[in-house]
DNA sequence: CCTGACTGGATAGCGACAGTATCTAATCTA
DNA sequence: TAGATTAGATACTGTCGCTATCCAGTCAGG
């Protein structure tokens, strides 16, 4: 197919689409002529995806690259891939603190203590609970610095729940998919849940209250 | 305090305060003077919390005036105020697809499945949640639509624990930044901790798989 | 009293980001 | 053969969240 039907097809411009495949995101049609490419069913659903993790997550377009070169690198097993869409949608939180020792040792402790025995030692995630936990600490929002206890099963049984949906049969490009989808939009999916959560518990608690 | 010690005090820059102020996010000081204003400990508070919801949260400046402005309005009930806090914080997706009465409906479902009683029939994060679940439908993440019920016992723990955390006793003032610092830093929080549970069980199933 | 640093307020500018728009020369299609 | 379309390069736009500059008035130290 030609470029704009590929637009037509997706709803995204013609000039966009041009623009992420200049920026890697998408491959470059297989050439048909000097002046002429040909996109297929790949084209549709990448930039399907695309579209979903900008519009629904926000989703930085460098972030996306790093998407999209970790699916690239075939050696990797399907868990390093993993990984690394693990790292690029984390958003990076701008704490300029220093590092913090005692913090990041109280990151490590939680990781431990909901047995989430895999997770690399050296794993930028822990880095980044470490730096939330500083900030929870200052702000003085937890008098019950042991409550993060009371996540860990919830959260460990939310994770298992969604690595379970997908489905291990399919091309390392559809579970990559999968993962991410997962990752952004049930991460949205979640926290929206959880808002309208916070009003139901918010009535029973506060309503009258002014 | 004058201007340049809450700078110090702070971190944040004697302009971006000028330009909260101008923004209507912080109270311009007490004027001693035509030239001099004096700034207390509640501009300290303040404008700490701000740089926690922008670095921590990436909440946008007109969010957060949405938020300052919920707090102003002292007719409110904590619940009302509570509400607009969570219609500020959700981050508008751009989902262009025209309303969908039948994800709505699924949406009002599944508010109804979990209790959810105090939700307000007309609350926008309603249509959030509907818009959320076709972007599910329609990139064929969930093979079971009624995977969500098992979301929600669990969210419905975290968000009781979380308002359970606010203290009924203070002002409303203190309140509101400790709904909004939950909502924000424990969400942050939240998917932090979920990343982790997903590269732990991402490595118990995929660690060899190439 | 003088001088130089600091202030509130207004306005203009900047850098990053995510596209858009324009242009060119070639090529396809009616 | 004419009008539309294309790949590719380059330049432009609009939004966001600050920064920088300017102004004139004021304060504090010597």
């Amino acid at each position: 197919m030609r470029i704009s039907e590929l637009a037509d097809l997706t709803g995204v411009s013609v000039a966009t689409i041009k623009y992420y495949v200049r920026e890697g995101l998408l491959s470059p049609g297989r050439k048909l002529s000097e002046r002429l490419a040909d996109y297929d069913d790949r084209h549709v659903r990448r930039l399907r995806l695309l579209r979903v993790l900008r519009d629904v997550g926000a989703v930085p377009v460098g972030a996306l690259k790093a998407l999209v070169d970790a699916t690239q690198d075939r050696s990797a097993t399907v868990h390093d891939m993993f990984g690394k869409a693990c790292d690029a949608l984390r958003v990076e939180t701008a704490v300029p603190a220093s590092r913090d020792d005692h913090t990041r040792a109280l990151a490590d402790q939680i990781v431990d203590q909901a047995g989430w025995t895999k997770v690399r030692p050296d794993a930028p995630e822990r880095d980044h609970l470490a730096d939330i936990i500083k900030v929870i600490l200052d702000s003085g929002l937890s008098t019950d610095p042991e409550g993060a206890a009371a996540y860990l099963p919830l959260v460990d049984a939310i994770a298992a729940y969604e690595l379970d949906q997908i489905d291990a049969g399919q091309d390392r490009e559809t579970m990559m998919e999968q993962m991410v989808l997962g990752q952004v939009v049930l991460g949205e999916f979640l926290l929206c849940l959880r808002r309208l959560a916070h009003e139901h518990h918010s009535a029973l608690r506060f309503a009258e209250r002014r």
